[in-house]
This record gives C-alpha cells, sequence and structure tokens, in this order.
DNA sequence: GATTTTTTGATTTACGTACATCAAAATTGG
DNA sequence: CCAATTTTGATGTACGTAAATCAAAAAATC
C-alpha cells in the first residue's frame, strides 16, 4: 500500500497537523522540523493521492483557451473539441472558456493575457501569434506561475511549459519528400498555396518544403508562393489563374486553409493534366478529394488530441506533476485514401 | 455543481441508505421506490464521483495482459511500455500482471484466460492468436462480464469489448500505394517478407497489400510471401537469396518483425540498385535504415498508446463508464525520414 | 527567569461515496 | 388483525487529504 500523510507523520515523528503544514507550504514550521519531515516523504516515497485532495479541496481546474477568430475548418473543429472538452468538465474538474481574439493580431492578444494574470484560472493555452510582445506577455505571466501551453501555433524562445501542436517543419520536409517522391523523375514546377506568410506555421512550413526540395528535388521548382489568407474563394483565384498561366506544374502545396477553392479550382483546370497534390488538414472537403483522387495525400494534426493533450498538461502542471512525454507528443498524421479513419 | 447521492435523495423523496442501495443494487428496495431513485438520477443528471468512491472502495484495478514470449523489438517495446504503466500503477490504481504464453498457440492461450476466469482480475488484455477456440473462450469471459480487450492482434467476430491495435488491412493497403506511388512507372517484382501467414496481422496487411497492388499498380507482381517467423536470422537469408536469384525485384515490403535481418541483407545484395522498401514498426535499427536511406518508410503502431489505451478502455469498461472514441483510435504512423519523433 | 513569540500537537469537520448495523415502518400472508 | 417478512430510515465509520481552531510546548527575547 502507498504510504499516507499518517505513515509520514509517524515516521518524522511529528503531528498531522504538521505534515499538512509541509505539504501545502504552510507558515509556521521550523527549518530542521521540515527536514525531517521532507526527509520522511522522500525515503518513504510519499505521493500525495490528487484524487482524495481533490475531492478535499472541493478542487476545479479553470482553463482558458485563447483562439484566433477565423472563420475556417480547422479553427471550427478546434472549437468543436473544445465543446466536447467542456461535455467532460464535470468528471475532469474542470472549468473551461474560451476567449476569442482577433487573428493575427498581437496587441488584441497581449491585452487578453494581461487581464487574464488578474483572474487567475489555473492554466492558460493559447494559439500564438509569433510576435515579441506576445512572447513578453506569456514569460511574463510564466513568472507569475500560470502554467500556460500554446496550441497549434508555438512560440519559440518562450518560457511556456508546453506545445500542443505538431513539428511544422517537419510537416513541410514530410509533404516535400511525398511529393518529391510521388513525383518521380518527373521535372517542373511547384505550385504553393498558403494562407499567410505572416503565421508562423505557415512559414515553417514552407522552410521546411523548401529545403528538402533544394536539398533533394533538384528537378522541381517552387514557384512564388501564393498567399490566399485560408479563404476559399481567394484561393480558388489563385490556383485557377496559377494553372492556367503556367503549364509545367506538376505539383502543388497546399499549407494551409481554404483548401475548398483549391480542390474546385483542381477540378476545374487539371482535367486533362496529371497533377500531384498534397494538402493540410482532412476536412469533408479533402477527405473527398483524397477519394476521389483530386488529392494524393492529406497531412493533418488531430485536433481533439492538441486540446486533451492541453488540458492533461496544464492539470499536470497546475498540481505540479510530471506528464508522460510520448503521450503528448503531437504526431503529424498522414493520410492517403487507405487509411482515413 | 454536480448533484451529490444527498440530492438524488431529497429529490426523490427517500433516504441516503436507499439511493445507496439502488446505486450499488443492493437488494431490499421495491420496484416503485427503485424507479423513483432512478427517475431522480436521471432528472438531476446525476454522475457517480469515480474519484470519490474508489476512495471510499480502496478500489484498485488489478488488470492482466496476455502477451506471446516472442523475442523480437516490438515485442520487447511491448513489454516496456507495460512496465512503464506499472510505474504509475500507484497513481492510476491499477494494479498490473503479465502473463507469456507460447506464440501461436491457441490451446496455452485458453488455457490461461479459463484459469483467468477464476482469478477475477477487474480487466483482460491480451495479443489474440486468431483461432476458434481463443474466440469462445473469450466470449465466455465476456459473458462472465469480464472486460476484455484485444491489443495488437485483434479477434474478429468475438464479442471483446474493444481493439487496441492498428487497422492492419488499411495498413497493408497504404504500403501497397505508398510503394507504387515511389516507384512511379517503373516495373518489376515485390518481394514481401512476413512474420508468419498463421498469425491474423500479418495476413491482413499481406491481404490489403494485394488487393491495391493488384487494383492500381498492374506493373507490379507480388513474389510469393517470404515467411521469415519474425527471426533476423531467416529474415536475412531469404531475403538474400531472393535478391540473389531475382534481378527484377524493384521494391520490398516487410510486413512483420526481423527487420534487422531485412537491412543486413539490403545492404549486401543492393548496393547496386535502386530499391523501394517500406517496413513495419519503427526500432533502432529500422530508424537508421531509414535515415541512411535503405528503407523508404516505415509504418509503425505505438506501442505506448496501445498499453495507455488499452488500460483506459478496460478501466472505464469496469466502472460501467463511456470512453472516448477518438481518443482510443491507435493510428497508423507513417515514417518518412523527416517526421521522426 | 519571566515574557513574548514561534512552533507544534490534538482534534474536528469536510469532500462524495461505500458499506454495515439496527431500528422503525410498511407490506404481505394467513 | 396479528405475525412474519420485506422494505426503508437513521446513523456511524471509513477512504486520504485539506483546512481550521485552540491548547500546549518549545524557542527566542529582554
Amino acid at each position: 500500500m502507498r504510504p499516507t500523510v499518517h505513515d509520514i507523520a509517524a515516521a518524522a515523528g511529528v503531528s498531522l497537523a504538521t505534515v499538512d503544514r509541509v505539504l501545502n507550504q504552510r507558515p509556521g514550521v521550523r527549518h530542521v522540523t521540515r527536514e525531517k519531515v521532507e526527509t520522511a516523504i522522500r525515503e518513504l516515497g510519499y505521493v500525495r493521492d490528487v484524487a482524495a485532495a481533490n475531492l478535499a479541496k472541493g478542487r476545479t481546474y479553470p482553463l482558458v483557451f485563447i483562439l484566433p477568430a477565423s472563420d475556417n475548418s480547422f479553427m471550427h473543429g478546434l472549437n468543436a473539441e473544445i465543446r466536447q472538452a467542456v461535455l467532460r468538465s464535470s468528471a475532469e474538474r474542470t472549468d473551461i472558456r474560451t476567449i476569442e481574439v482577433p487573428a493575427f493580431d498581437p496587441a488584441a492578444l497581449v491585452s487578453v493575457l494581461e487581464e487574464l494574470s488578474r483572474e487567475k484560472p489555473c492554466g492558460i493555452a493559447l494559439v500564438a501569434t509569433d510576435a515579441p510582445e506576445v512572447r513578453a506577455a506569456v514569460d511574463r505571466l510564466v513568472r507569475e506561475r500560470f502554467p500556460i501551453v500554446t496550441l497549434v501555433s508555438d512560440l519559440t524562445g518562450s518560457l511556456r511549459h508546453h506545445y500542443a501542436g505538431v513539428d511544422n517543419i517537419a510537416a513541410g520536409r514530410t509533404a516535400a519528400r511525398l511529393l518529391g517522391r510521388f513525383l518521380g523523375s518527373r521535372k517542373g514546377e511547384i505550385a504553393v498555396l498558403a494562407g499567410s506568410m505572416l503565421v508562423r506555421d505557415h512559414r515553417e512550413r514552407l522552410e521546411g518544403f523548401a529545403a528538402v526540395m533544394a536539398e533533394e528535388f533538384p528537378g522541381l521548382a517552387i514557384l512564388p508562393v501564393l498567399e490566399g489568407r485560408d479563404d476559399p474563394e481567394v484561393a480558388h483565384m489563385l490556383v485557377a489563374d496559377a494553372l492556367s498561366r503556367n503549364a509545367g506544374i506538376v505539383g502543388v502545396y497546399s499549407l494551409g486553409a481554404g483548401n475548398r477553392g483549391l480542390i474546385r479550382a483542381l477540378k476545374e483546370k487539371a482535367v486533362d493534366r496529371i497533377l500531384t497534390v498534397i494538402a493540410h488538414e482532412l476536412t469533408a472537403h479533402t477527405r473527398a478529394a483524397l477519394i476521389d483522387n483530386t488529392i494524393d495525400a492529406i497531412l493533418n494534426q488531430d485536433a481533439g488530441h492538441e486540446v486533451r493533450s492541453a488540458i492533461r498538461v496544464l492539470k499536470a502542471k497546475a498540481d505540479g506533476l510530471a506528464v508522460i512525454e510520448a503521450q503528448e507528443r503531437i504526431r503529424l498524421d498522414i493520410f492517403l485514401k487507405d487509411n482515413l479513419p
């Protein structure tokens, strides 16, 4: 049986009240006594029964999710997963609130973060906009002992405790290798459709993609990036235009959202040519396109996993517990038409 | 706040003791009274606080893992993950025991299962050997209300509550498409290395692989399967022999274990030719081979996820709780050298 | 050494549930 | 309607921890 506070008290030769004072860092314990207790804790290998403690405290975990107000399938999916998590709140003792901030607006994000420092949630998950002032605000909150995880888009160089999202450089590299290998010996040009080069995840995907293309597939040239602003209409226009004007395009990499427009353009303009297409994010549209061979592979991050992982990590950090690293690694899913879920 | 037993008692106009009798299906409650309580439970949306209940009961979850005594990297990895889970036992209230049975031996598996029915663990996870008598034994245990999940290898058509493993037909299909697409327009023969055609997961992978090959890549012919018994030495011998004798081989699909031998054979015999190779299971050896381009892609199932998922599902079933389906789906990982963890 | 201050002990209640006991009430059978 | 039986209520203890109170002991101060 695992030791309890009573065992610690007995072993350290002190009362239960003193053990409690040490465990919950309450004042009024002499240094030597504290050490006695801590030694007993170490020697008996005591670990607090979190379930019992939470029961006694009536503890809940007030968590805040900060999301950009973007109107695309991925963000809708992410929102839906958070709502699912809210439904599980009572069983998980969480109390989840979402805050929407204008997309790509560091100042707005910073001001929300600053407000939160007064509200005292026990954890914050945010889709980070990559800017120095955001990094500073996050670092400040971390120093004030708020558990913070970045979600989907990381904030490299900040003090955030954890990143619940995929490695976007690796994603771009993987896309490049898949595209290059699928094209085999064919030479030609590659169109890249992104949302915006102002977003870190898109920049990173492109960076990885371009690197592998340059290293390993010299026969394939990347055309200037089309910035579709994650908007289906804009994407459609840009891709249709590129395909009309450039007969040398043999492949397309869509690293952002707005794939509905991409798919429409492909169906209109590429019926007569063999195009290899790799896109990000599995949605109803990209799934259908994968099945009817319009798209050849889909790279995906599972929003449900990201949300659940963020919650687990925030709770663990709030309790000062360890996380299972391998469990919290968000994997890049590669879907061909054969392994769709 | 979520309702407690007290709220139910008040709402149903009965005492706490009666609510307890209903909740824990103890005898001595009239039918009408039981209905009153059940109505109150439904109307207030009461759900038992599992943490508090476990505390009161001093409950632990005695779980049994039944594994084949196979000496290959994957099984070693699976064992290691179970040991990790054992380390978390006290926090998770589990009490995990593993039983090794001879591989590919239905009778041995059945006799272990029958013993377990006396021991009364609260959940059983087994790597199933696909045989009618095993299916019957599992079904019997399920009828006796034991939660049972299959691990890594399923038992289709049985009553097991859950399968914690990948869809092997999809895995085979995916391997075929990757191989076919990587080979592009090249024609030739494909060598397939399996462990044994007596194991269901290997049969299924081959089935999926052969189906897609036949449908979509008529230029590629599958050679008779090499059965390496998941043994590196045997695998080496078989592959080396096949490569020496058949100059038309352009691709290899290794769907079982024993990849150490495969890799050695490839390095010895295929230096002068361009071979596309897809293998299963990420190990130190296959990882190195992927990095040095001996292997082109690795399909993997994450043993850690499988073990953790099996435990979560067994605990949930033991408590009669729902599982998060999407969370428990074991995904097929596809690794290129760019997205290695 | 007396006084103040700090530290420690003893004890209680609470969290939500499980489980046991005994008495009281209601129902059933004859 | 009485007795036997079944059903229900009231109550207490337990699980492991948190948190509070008050008294007692020890240490520090002068």
